[in-house]
DNA sequence: CGACTATTTGAAACGATTCAAACCCGGTGG
DNA sequence: CCACCGGGTTTGAATCGTTTCAAATAGTCG
């Protein structure tokens, strides 16, 4: 739906989802994983920024643009709300910029499970044991590298203690200390 | 000046700036190279996103934040061209994502010249001699690559036929059909 | 001119990718 | 109930592109 018209804005309830770019030659990069909480089709100006495919089953709530848009004609202060919103999510891009550019493949990857187990606090649940929905190729898509890398990634950070892989390998119970110390560190510092 | 409230907000008249983040260990992502017309300062929350300087001389025009703060509250159709500005940065901040995670470096390279001749048509200047008047260092932070890099896929370019260096070599002519067969293309399409 | 910095170029080393094979697992049908 | 299939995943070995380190060159400013 990449380009078409936002008829609607639309509220995750349950459920993942990717938001993404490709070029011509179909190499793709994934913008961002969308989950509870998360806002779909937002830009203002109607226009959809990036293509969105479900991960797994989503839930959404639906709320009609026209009806949007006149809530926000009435009362000004959501719209700085929305401004607020389009900031924070420049600056979370900004972050994924400089995983993309500075960061080796361990250190993409453990920044990762520290960013879905943020996402899990956000929504209410216990940070640790994060869910791996997406297959390995998505996450290679959103990291900027391969499926086998990611792999091999994986296994590493197994290997030296800083991740768990409990029974079916879904889910990955985290080891936040080592995970900081691999990850290369956040952007937000001096 | 990262992190700190934002006393006000500057316009670029002339001259050339570079926003960056930094990991702690010193590695550096230049997010935006911003020139004429570009805006600084516009996090809405009052806190500057990134940290910026500048790479040449520059000349700004300074509104006062708590001025800027009570145009934006008489007037709140402004507030919608700033929702926009916001918007447009992030779809500029998705493109960069693609290309960080996504392209070689002679396509990352030759994305660039294009972005760069792109700002020169904004600014009302002709598209086509582009001054490159950052450094090799600052490219290659900006491209996710190193100096030396940076520097080789410029001889490639050149020894291609894609770009000419006339004389001293700060500007660069460019071969924009060549160019964008060598940008691996743009992320807007389907 | 001489000193300093930025840039270019070369050669070796490294990390990620590619290609290929083996594996695990859930689902289907004999 | 088990054989088999298909998708996703893991692992291995060779290859490729970028980085790293080092040296040579060009450009700038006192």
């Amino acid at each position: 739906m990449g380009g078409e018209a936002a008829e609607a804005v639309f509220l995750v309830i349950s459920g993942m989802l990717r938001a993404f770019k490709t070029l011509p030659d179909g190499r793709r990069l994934i913008t961002a994983f969308m989950g509870e909480g998360d806002f779909l089709g937002l830009a203002v100006d109607g226009i959809y920024e990036y293509a969105v495919e479900a991960v797994t089953p989503v839930t959404l709530r639906r709320f009609p643009r026209h009806r949007f848009e006149a809530i926000l004609d009435k009362s000004p202060q959501w719209r700085n709300t929305l401004l607020h919103n389009a900031t924070e999510e420049l600056r979370l891009a900004q972050d994924h910029m400089v995983l993309l550019g500075c960061k080796n493949a361990t250190e993409k990857m453990a920044s990762f499970l520290l960013q879905l187990a943020r996402r899990n606090k956000r929504a209410g649940r216990p940070p640790s044991p994060v869910c791996l929905s997406m297959t390995r190729g998505d996450i290679a898509d959103y990291l900027g590298m391969t499926a086998e890398t990611v792999s091999r990634s994986l296994t590493f950070l197994r290997e030296d203690g800083v991740i768990d892989f409990p029974a079916h390998r879904n889910v990955a119970i985290l080891r936040f200390d080592k995970l900081a110390a691999q990850s290369g560190g956040s952007a937000l510092h001096e």
